[in-house]
RNA sequence: GUCCCCGUAGUUCAAUGGAUAGAACGCGAGCCUUCUAAGCCUGAGAUGGAGGUCCGAUUCCUCCCGGGGACACCA
């Protein structure tokens, strides 16, 4: 029976360690001891290693090598039929060297798996809050990290087993849209919003700022706008609706061509303002708020916070409010087992507070979790602005790498004609600028920089993609693979094949982390390796058929996993590039 | 001033508290009559500083230095 490494070497130590605790009549929980398996590209620490005895060692007042010593002879003492030998190092390290045959049972057992057998969550109900464009604004760069970021997220849940609600909560409401209107009623032209509007609109939002800065008046215009439209303001309402439309427009177009899956929930804002003036009467009987230079407040300093807004001293209600209603409302209604949010790491402030007054409704805090990520920044190391009008838009990002993936794919495949070669191009694209938002953890800034960007070599989504296309051939000019009789496996296939293992640990790292860099990092370095393999060891052309054959299940499994993972990271596979 | 992030090869990034700190780009030397050279192979090159906890610290704690961000009527 083949079990995935991690599991196997968990279950002998887990075994030895009862043991060694009933010898030595101790009360300690053998339960409960930590086991930590470490994978090792270096052989000569083992194929698998544990670290179990430095953790026993204060427990039992023994030395770490003592200890292993005997969890060694206990784990010894199950014969365990997978096992080649183990062995003591580094003062207490024990080290676990499989048999070869583990390594072709393993093979066989993963020609049987496929990504279902990994949803192991049984359907618990998961929110992930990510993308949340402003309407009226285009997406920028940032959007782009974020929308990339949590889609791979939710596609990771997804695999998992979860039940994941991807959720895009949409800008649609607040002051900002006060400073629009007032600007579109000031300076705006029907046409020329009709004929571009994203483009406009944001151009009459950056005047509106622009002026302000001369005429102090403006601000408080712009406020009682949003006022007037909390107030139900039909003229008002009817313009944030037109901009709403054709925002949303712009973001689905932009979603397609990004190849983001569809949303389950898009609500914006203003939805949730009805449900507000209710929310405040309850907070006020509750004595959770109190009132401030004329505003509402709820004053956090039990949580070593500063006190926090939910209604500004005009009676507008501000983003706090607004998300601790959607808060309330999502709970009712999908009761999740958790809330992500995937926001910037410059709303941490705002996080903090939220979740501080959710706790003080009695919302308890592993619910929600602030997934945040650090911003792109210019080359001066500082915040691009939308205020300043210091945006990238996403759009020009997305065609210049397209533009560049068709410079290279004319130069390396002059064979494929044209048409072929245009639709690999967007794909490559796409993939390569996704994989370039997730390589990286999340708390890395990342310096805007096109070239980088959009760079096809080394750690990329194009070196992935050829790895897996140059193995996609092999196994197309194969045909049929015959069930390998002969199973002759070498070092390196037996290396292969242990990597290809590792999978399975990933996945729960990253779910951990929230962040897809560690899936990235692993692809990569799989690919790396079965680059190398591929390179040393030609496969059609092998005299040796039994070898052949099982050279073509491995890299079919190869593929598969590969597949997997770029299934989860949102980027596509590609036969051929 | 308070709070949140971040300081690792020339550059951009990795490293659930573990053994010899890994890659990529760039730089130097090799490899296409053989399954896609977008590749492979090989060489040089790094933990901001000072304490502390620990068998063991890039990782945790304290202080300092440096960069970024956020601090009630924006989201």
């Amino acid at each position: 029976m083949f079990e995935f490494p991690k599991k196997y070497i968990t279950n002998l130590i887990s075994v030895a360690v009862k043991e060694f605790s009933k010898d030595k009549v101790l009360d300690v929980d053998a339960g409960s001891v930590p086991i930590e398996i470490d994978f090792k590209n270096n052989r000569a620490f083992g194929d698998c290693s544990s670290n179990v005895a430095f953790s026993l060692s204060k427990a039992f007042r023994m030395s770490s090598t003592e200890i292993a010593g005997y969890l060694k002879a206990l784990i010894e003492s199950q014969t365990p039929i997978f096992l080649e030998r183990v062995e003591i190092a580094g003062g207490g390290f024990l080290n676990f060297y499989f048999t070869t045959d583990y390594f072709s049972k393993a093979l066989f057992a993963l020609t049987k798996m496929s990504a279902k057998d990994f949803k192991t969550a049984k359907k618990e109900k998961i929110i992930i809050e990510y993308s949340s464009p402003n309407v009226a604004k285009p997406m920028h760069v940032g959007h782009l990290r974020n929308t990339i970021l949590g889609d791979a997220l939710a596609n990771l849940y997804d695999f998992l087993g979860y039940k994941v609600i991807r959720w895009n909560h949409i800008g649609d409401w607040g002051t900002q849209f006060g400073s629009l209107i007032c600007a579109y009623k000031k300076w705006g032209d029907k046409i020329k919003v009709e004929k571009n509007p994203i483009q406009e609109l944001l151009e009459l939002y950056v005047r509106f700022h622009k002026e302000a800065e001369q005429n102090p008046e403006l601000e408080k215009e712009s406020q009682s706008e949003f006022k007037k439209m909390e107030e139900g303001d039909k003229e008002n309402l009817k313009l944030l609706n037109w901009f709403l439309k054709e925002s949303t427009k712009e973001f689905n177009r932009l979603y397609r061509l990004l190849d983001i899956k569809k949303f389950d929930k898009e609500i914006g804002e203003s939805f949730y303002s009805p449900m507000i003036p209710k929310i405040i009467k309850e907070m006020e009987s509750d004595k959770m708020i109190k009132q401030s230079e004329g505003a509402w407040i709820v004053p956090l300093d039990a949580f070593n916070l500063p006190p926090a807004m939910i209604q500004k001293s005009d009676g507008a209600t501000i983003y706090m409010t607004r998300e601790i209603a959607s808060l309330k409302y999502r709970l009712a209604k999908y009761n999740p087992f958790k809330i992500l949010y995937v926001v910037g790491n410059e709303q941490a402030l705002h996080f903090q507070q939220f979740f501080a007054i959710a706790r003080l409704m009695g919302i308890p805090s592993e619910k929600l979790e602030h997934v945040k990520y650090e911003l792109i920044v210019g080359a001066d190391g500082k915040k691009l602005s939308t205020r300043e009008g210091k945006i990238i838009p996403a759009q020009e990002i997305i065609d210049e790498a397209i533009l560049t993936a068709q410079k290279i794919i004319d130069q390396k495949r002059k064979d494929v004609p044209q048409e072929k070669r245009e639709k690999i191009a967007k794909d490559i694209a796409i993939n390569s600028l996704k994989y370039f938002f997730l390589k990286d953890g999340r708390m890395t800034k990342i310096i805007f920089n096109l070239e980088s960007m959009l760079s096809f070599n080394g750690n990329s989504a194009p070196y992935l993609n050829y790895t897996y296309a140059r193995f996609s051939k092999i196994l197309k000019k194969a045909g049929r693979i015959k069930k390998a009789d002969v199973f002759l496996l070498e070092n390196k296939d037996l290396e292969l094949i242990k990597k290809i293992l590792e999978f399975e640990n990933v996945f729960e790292q990253s779910k951990n982390d929230s962040s897809l860099h560690h899936i990235c990092e692993y692809l990569f370095s799989l690919a790396n390796q079965a680059s190398s393999f591929y390179e040393s060891s030609p496969i059609l052309n092998d005299p040796d058929s039994g070898r052949k054959n099982a050279r073509l299940m491995l890299i079919k499994e190869l593929n598969k996993v590969l597949e997997i993972g770029f299934e989860i990271l949102g980027i596509k596979t590609l036969e051929e590039i």
